[in-house]
DNA sequence: GATAAATATCCGATTTTTGGATAATCGGAA
DNA sequence: TTCCGATTATCCAAAAATCGGATATTTATC
């Protein structure tokens, strides 16, 4: 936890995403790789030390199954 | 459009709340203000200058009412 | 055209992101 | 437990993006 974009529910965000990946069976590497992206990508990501845009949560979303109008769900709920 | 990672859905976001704003009566000053952030913020990335981030989206969606879920059906049906 | 309101642009200071290298951690096997 | 390979986290400096005050431009109304 370094930089100062840090709220419950960017957090809530970086969890999910973390926790789909592995329950869907892949790596940081894997998933980084079909992004063309390097694994610290993903290790920003999921611990929350980057910022994700609503296409890049898409795109991750698509790779690991991860049921992103369930997340928007729960972060409208949160504050 | 300044800025190097401009994709299709970037724009969609873009143009979905600059017209949403609009349709909603706001001016890009008072939402940036209701943000705490001031009006380049808003201009920003209305021209998709500034990538946006979903608990961002979440919170300017709110206050000029834009229908995320159907933004993101969109932002899925494109590519 | 004149004016005001709204939006866009400029730009330098600050912050964030990037990604290669490497360190730390985890998991399974023996 | 110890070793080893796989996975994840951290470091850091260069590059890129963001910020916001000032200002320019556009738009709307008369």
């Amino acid at each position: 936890m370094r930089k100062s974009i840090r709220s419950k529910r960017h957090e809530m965000v970086a969890q999910a995403i973390g926790e789909q990946r592995i329950r869907a069976g892949f790596t940081q590497y894997e998933v980084a790789r079909r992004l063309d992206r390097h694994q610290p990508f993903m290790a920003n990501i999921e611990s929350g030390d980057r910022r994700i845009d609503v296409v890049e949560l898409l795109d991750i979303a698509e790779i690991i199954d991860l049921d992103v109008p369930a997340l928007i769900g729960r972060l409208r709920a949160t504050r």
